[in-house]
DNA sequence: CATGAATGAGAGTTCATTCAT
DNA sequence: AATGAATGAACTCTCATTCAT
């Protein structure tokens, strides 16, 4: 017999992201993943549920992947964790815009599994450490961390938004910015 | 169409505006709409060529609406003209949570219309201006003014989505807090 | 608008019964129905909620008329009233062929809602007050009603498929074969 | 296929019985088949060639076992074994409920072979004997033998079925009464 | 022989859109 | 203009069957 090959279930997931992109989470069919995944449409079913599950999946993936960015500033200062914590999530927000617009596009829609919003919010521990470390050493405003975390969030993914379309030059330079606006705006 | 149409088509971007927000973007079927509007299928489609087209002028609206926000501060110093444009958009966002929603799923789908992300640029020219005028007096960083428009864009809409969880009483101390975040971080 | 056509309906049902009677239940599909039945498929899920309440009310709809055929006996004596009783069952369902196979097909089956089962139950009233009559009047063994019931229904319906084989011009001796056995079977 | 092989197709057959009873024929799935019986689903495919060909084969089947119970009244007076074939037969129904489901629902659909149907009518030999022994001994009613089994089978297998949902202490009773109404109906 | 992943045709159902009323 | 029944293409999902292992 063949033996279930985890690639494939990765090759679907791929295939679904990259068909979002393409034709966006409204015009999603199950066919199109099937056909750019290569494999025949029932075996899509093989590996997710349906299609709510294969998405569901496919959030959960994305934002474990995003979270696991923030990693690795532990001993580090502050100040230096911060800003390559924001340079890295912009750094990888650029190199998956197709990710970047899925997670949009699943935010708003019933169709996100209260275990995976469970799971979702487990990721930013570090993160969160990090600026109460900041907190504590009295370099960062004395503000809710989830607040700080919303904050940045949205600041950042829109700012990477805005990178994406310039010149890759640019970046370099603009990862610098970028840091600074977030720093400044948290510092005390 | 005058009066009474103009009030029907109204009542059939709310009823849709309502319906993404009870089922998402990518539940959406205009029969739903259309009950929701208390009207007959058929009578969207008086009303709005067809569902592309009623998004896309969902969607016009609402950043239309969004946009007027911004106005106002000519007169004003720019400190107190940019604290009061921070604290009413994100007011405006706190009053129309499902809007915000909407547009998220919007943005990333293929359904908006080259005029319409024309027209929706032209919404910012206010602001536009405040923040040139902040870096003519010397007050904000030297900094592209489209990339302090996604950083204003991006942390307020997730700012706003923080707030919208917490007891309303916080709101005006929030707004303060806000404001103060964000001039800190485009302020030179 | 169209008004919605409660011959329509009707014409769905009928082409269902034809349908499962030239595929059974097992090869019937809703497109082969629509077709049958000049209509789109579409339509009649107008009419049905699904296949299962399609199958379910063609079921009480064929009971429905099957149990009509027992009434009218009150005024009778016992034994002309139960001799005209089988011969006109026997007749009927020998005049719907179709219906007995669907019948068949899905007593076993699980596609009978409970509000069928109940109010198939109904119909039998008649023929009940006939046979409590017959045993009040001595006529009859003194065996349950049900039993008596369930005794008539499976004798006269293979009974009729024996007959349903044979020359039409032997059916009048066979009716008054099949009441007499039906008679001596009950009669005290 | 010897030894374990042949308990394999039984394990088939049977798993087949249980899912009809369970599912109904409609929803009868050859993986379902596959699970209850303990197999892969290929492995069906290497005992029954497709799915007709198994329900065909579970007809035979059941419908041979049923024709075994009207065996062996040949040196018994005809009235005794007439009785004790009706006790049997139905006794039989009785503890093969879900056969009796199976067969109606076969009864009607298309997927009876003809080899199957003409093997069917051969079990019936016995039971043809002994009608018309009572026939010849004037015993019984002068009316066409297939006309006396329709009418038999059809009784009893409804009669089993009112049997069935009663309480088991019951059935010595219920079946002399029903030898008895069978007899009464078909004597001279 | 046995397995069960893979296939893809086909089923049930939905829904954007049309159109007779 | 308004209605909502009707349409039928398109979608999601199932399942009989095959075949590589």
């Amino acid at each position: 017999m063949k033996r279930r090959d985890e690639g494939k279930a990765r090759d679907i997931l791929a295939a679904t992201l990259e068909e979002v992109e393409a034709v966006g989470l409204t015009g999603l069919s199950m066919e199109a993943v099937a056909r750019r995944a290569g494999v025949a449409t029932g075996t899509v079913y093989i590996y997710f549920k349906n299609k709510e599950a294969l998405l569901d999946a496919l959030y959960l993936e994305t934002k474990t992947h995003l979270a696991s960015v923030a990693l690795g500033g532990e001993g580090l200062p502050v100040r230096v964790a911060f800003s390559r914590m924001c340079a890295a999530y912009v750094a990888f927000l650029l190199d998956h815009r197709a990710a970047v617009g899925f997670m949009a596009q699943m935010a708003g829609s019933q169709l996100i599994s209260d275990e995976t919003r469970a799971a979702t919010a487990q990721g930013l521990r570090p993160l969160v450490e990090l600026l109460e470390r900041g907190k504590r050493e009295l370099l960062l405003k004395d503000l809710e961390t989830p607040l700080m975390i919303a904050f940045l969030q949205g600041a950042l993914r829109e700012l990477a938004g805005f990178i994406a379309q310039e010149r890759r030059s640019q970046r370099a330079r603009r990862l610098e910015q970028i840091a600074a606006i977030c720093w400044d705006a948290l510092k005390s």
